[in-house]
DNA sequence: TATATATGCAACTATTCGGTTTCGCAAATA
DNA sequence: TATTTGCGAAACCGAATAGTTGCATATATA
């Protein structure tokens, strides 16, 4: 079974999850609430989410609260590094480009 | 079919052809040589990445030359944002129990 | 103690996904 | 012109996925 960060905001219910516990840690009844889809069915996406540790769990009686680990989320951030270089260049030519036009113009 | 750019990066074969065409256009046979997978197979990775427009095509003669549209990763990067609010404060919040903990020392 | 509530887990199903094989087409080359 | 090469598309297959239903367990509450 696959289980990466990139699998896991592959499905658009699970990234609404995230965003939803994001600031504010919930149960899976109080998340379930807020899709149209059963409340087993976001605890496998809870699942799925725990599994790449991207949300961690909080016991409380027979409550769980579920809330968003966002160091994890950097992980992402990081793998984008590698682009943010190249459309930081492009950019950078794209003002030269500018530049030019500007001094054509002179 | 579901198509969106999430989706599209789940996979790490797809992942990796992005970071090989980033740089330079390549062709979909030159692409296959760098993976343990058929042409075929790596092509409808880039039908995938095609038709949620992260990667365009340019025909000559009877190649195809597919490169990296670098303005579509931005909207991960746009996704993100979000969240790098969210680990920005945390690390402020860290920030202040060093200063805490620097003050109680002296 | 009996009942209600919060939750996870297993079994099942329909759908999707990634890969392979086969084919057809167009461009290059002999 | 005949053959080779580069490519996409369709058909097929096994594996994975998302969702549902039913059940077991533990904690509250009456």
């Amino acid at each position: 079974m696959r289980r990466d960060i990139f699998q896991a905001i592959a499905d658009p219910t699970r990234r609404a999850i995230i965003t939803l516990i994001a600031l504010q840690a919930m149960t899976p009844n109080a998340i379930a609430e807020n899709f149209h889809t059963t409340r087993q069915s976001v605890s496998k996406h809870l699942r799925i989410l725990t599994e790449c540790e991207l949300v961690k769990q909080e016991y409380q009686g027979r409550e769980i609260y579920y809330s968003l680990e966002v160091e994890k989320m950097k992980e992402i951030d990081k793998w984008l590094n590698q682009f943010r270089k190249i459309w930081e260049t492009k950019f950078n030519q794209l003002d030269n480009v500018l530049a030019n036009i500007k001094k054509q113009k002179k």
